[in-house]
DNA sequence: GTTTAAATTAAACAAATGTTTAATTTTGCG
DNA sequence: CGCAAAATTAAACATTTGTTTAATTTAAAC
């Protein structure tokens, strides 16, 4: 699909909105305005706002394709790649917050059916990688047997939402002055957490 | 607050629009035909739809009071309270899903601002007994040192979510054939991967 | 410069929204 | 019963919603 500047004004605007304020929460108008177009461009351009939004994560997750196929290949540690792994689905997470937040909303609403299937595709691929690489540590001993590596992945994402969505508790209890310092607890201990949990999942024997 | 049965009724049909649908997505005649009630009652009762989400959540949250405090009093062995503690986690929350969930999407909507306080305080208040059974465990020399103790609640709860969010994922990837076996899934095979997960990144020393 | 298509606009549209009104019915109590 | 308060109703309300229209401006091609 191709994308004039105008477009791609329009759907950075909307993501975040629909992030900020939900998809329901947020008005054409509210989007026209933002991007200081006439309302009547979303239609033009897209149809209507619910395929402005099927545009939206079409478009993003086509983005979120993985440059991880690397990771298996290379001749790190098992426990390097792991640590690498999680740095990594942290990182890219992070760097596409709003469309993961629309995600979540989207998926888990009955309202809307959207076409998920690109997006469980991405999550199919990490969740393929992943298993070669714990397979790999499980036959040079790194590893135990009988992990349930389908929830690894769910872990690390699931921990990181949780912690981003409740981000005014944390800012409470950990006392963080600004977003900067909630934003540098992710990249150092919210990772070094995650790295630290999946490492000792994979290597205690008990 | 003294609530009447029809009262008590329209709650029950928010939560679970609102869990279905979003806030936004769910209209007041929305809830008053499920409810089999007249529209003007939602005004009458609560004074608003905003109003009556204040309540619902206000009602929820007092229910949500924890009978946690005997579980550190108790003489179990630190991995056994652990044990229980992550047991005892999601079965709150999964028995409390529609909360959640709308807790989840109005906590991270910049377009209401309802009084998270009561809820932060059972967060609080259930990070205490977590703190003092892994300190126990610690005097015992059962955990190891320089634990984050608070993104442990994070784990647990963050990775139940990810999971019930994406349900339709996995419905796909583990083939669940009904809701039942995903719930069967959660109770067992998902509680365990936690208990494991939690237990291995407390006694694992690295 | 003329022509044709694309982009942009203000206005109008019908439908849906949350809320209020005013009238009616039900309930509980003396 | 009689009466007052509470509960319930249908209708009306003013906004807001997403979308379309028809007219105008801009851009590109010949």
């Amino acid at each position: 699909m191709q994308l004039n500047d105008k477009q791609i004004e329009i759907l950075a605007v909307a993501e975040k909105l629909f992030a900020e304020k939900g998809f329901d929460g947020t008005s054409v108008r509210d989007i026209s305005a933002s991007a200081e177009i006439n309302v009547a461009m979303i239609s033009y351009y897209f149809g209507s706002k619910e395929k402005l939004l099927e545009h939206l994560i079409l478009v993003r997750v086509a983005d979120l394709k993985i440059q991880l196929e690397t990771l298996f290949n290379t001749n790190l540690h098992p426990l390097k790649k792991i640590e690498k792994f999680v740095d990594f689905c942290i990182q890219k997470i992070d760097s596409n917050r709003h469309l993961y937040k629309i995600m979540h909303f989207e998926m888990s609403s009955q309202k809307r059916s959207i076409d998920l299937e690109s997006f469980h595709q991405v999550k199919k691929e990490n969740l393929a990688i992943l298993t070669k690489i714990i397979e790999d540590g499980q036959s040079q001993n790194v590893f135990k047997k009988n992990i349930n590596i389908e929830l690894i992945t769910p872990t690390i994402i699931g921990t990181y939402f949780h912690f981003y969505i409740n981000k005014n508790y944390f800012d409470g209890i950990l006392n963080f002055k600004n977003d900067i310092e909630f934003d540098t607890y992710i990249k150092n201990e919210l990772t070094q957490h995650l790295q630290l949990t999946i490492k000792s999942l994979l290597i205690n024997e008990n």
